[in-house]
DNA sequence: CTTGACTCTGTAGTCGGCTACAGGGTCTAT
DNA sequence: ATAGACCCTGTAGCCGACTACAGAGTCAAG
């Protein structure tokens, strides 16, 4: 997986193991652009500048690009993963907070797909039920009007914390 | 359109079934400024002004109101409950159209819930596998770093079409 | 006449995670 | 010298369904 390194990047800025962003991109399978919005979201810290300003990483921005990807895939958000990462940096140990996390997302998931099952349970019944009605004419679509939905199904939206 | 409505509405409006913007939240228990949003997403029409320009609704909106809140219940979107309000003021029945949309929600959601529940599995995996490692030094921690977790479990999330 | 409840329009903010410019500057190969 | 690839900052847009003003006008009761 190792890229040619052209004598130009030898010579630019530092040794080898330097990489501009759009290397970083490449390697990472992250865009350009994201990478600049994760910095500003403080999941990168403030990588070296040479004197034009570009922005030259060291190699193991690769590896905290990995993890990043690892926590999204597990259910972090990015401002978990950024206060994960600025307790490491304070010395801390981020594990118990990262099990935390985990068990947090797996009961919140539990719950979800509770309602997302009853949820799918009562569009089942509505579409049997209408299978058996034909067109019912109303206002609109007496198919919608006489079903016995119930407006708490409107639970199967955001599930998250506060608000209504 | 509708008749000019003088002094005294409130006379006016409880008898003949006229309501202003706040008795139409009140009775239906949606919020005037989403009262005002629906009629600029196209789900209200125009309803009828007073001189001074008050919004005045015959008492009928309040089944339109009912409607959009089972059709929202059901999984429509604003847009898609539109369009049918939209086909049944333009004369045709839409009740073909709302057993459709129902039918690819239950397909959409089928497939949600396989995703969730593989995802399930995984997350309560990691957490099994966690608790029996104990912490993990790592770059930043290790547990996530060893886990076996798949990228490809960013599939939990947007499960909307087009798109990387 | 004043108070206070109500309404109007128009605009912008929210949430999360990007993504897309515009309008520049820098670097490298020919 | 110049083309073209690359990089910079800053800002705005996207998705959906709201929600929150600001600043102005309306209306009935006391």
């Amino acid at each position: 997986m190792s890229r040619a390194i052209k004598k130009s990047e030898e010579r630019d800025a530092k040794p080898r193991g330097w990489l501009k962003i759009g290397e970083v991109s490449r390697q990472s399978g992250i865009g350009i652009e994201t990478l600049r919005f994760y910095e500003r979201q403080g999941l990168l810290g403030s990588p070296g500048r040479t004197m034009s300003g570009y922005r030259m990483y060291d190699a193991d921005v690769l590896d905290r690009l990995e993890f990043i990807k690892r926590a999204q895939a597990l259910g972090f958000s990015l401002a978990e993963i950024a206060r994960i990462i600025s307790e490491k940096e304070a010395g801390q140990n981020p594990c118990s907070e990262v099990r935390e996390v985990v068990r947090r997302r797996l009961n919140e998931l539990d719950e979800r797909l509770k309602q997302l099952q009853r949820y799918r349970r009562e569009l089942a019944a509505v579409l049997k039920e209408w299978d058996e009605a034909g067109d019912v004419e109303g206002h609109i679509c007496g198919l919608i009007e006489g079903s016995k939905v119930r407006h708490s199904s409107q639970e199967h939206k955001r599930f998250k914390k506060g608000k209504r």
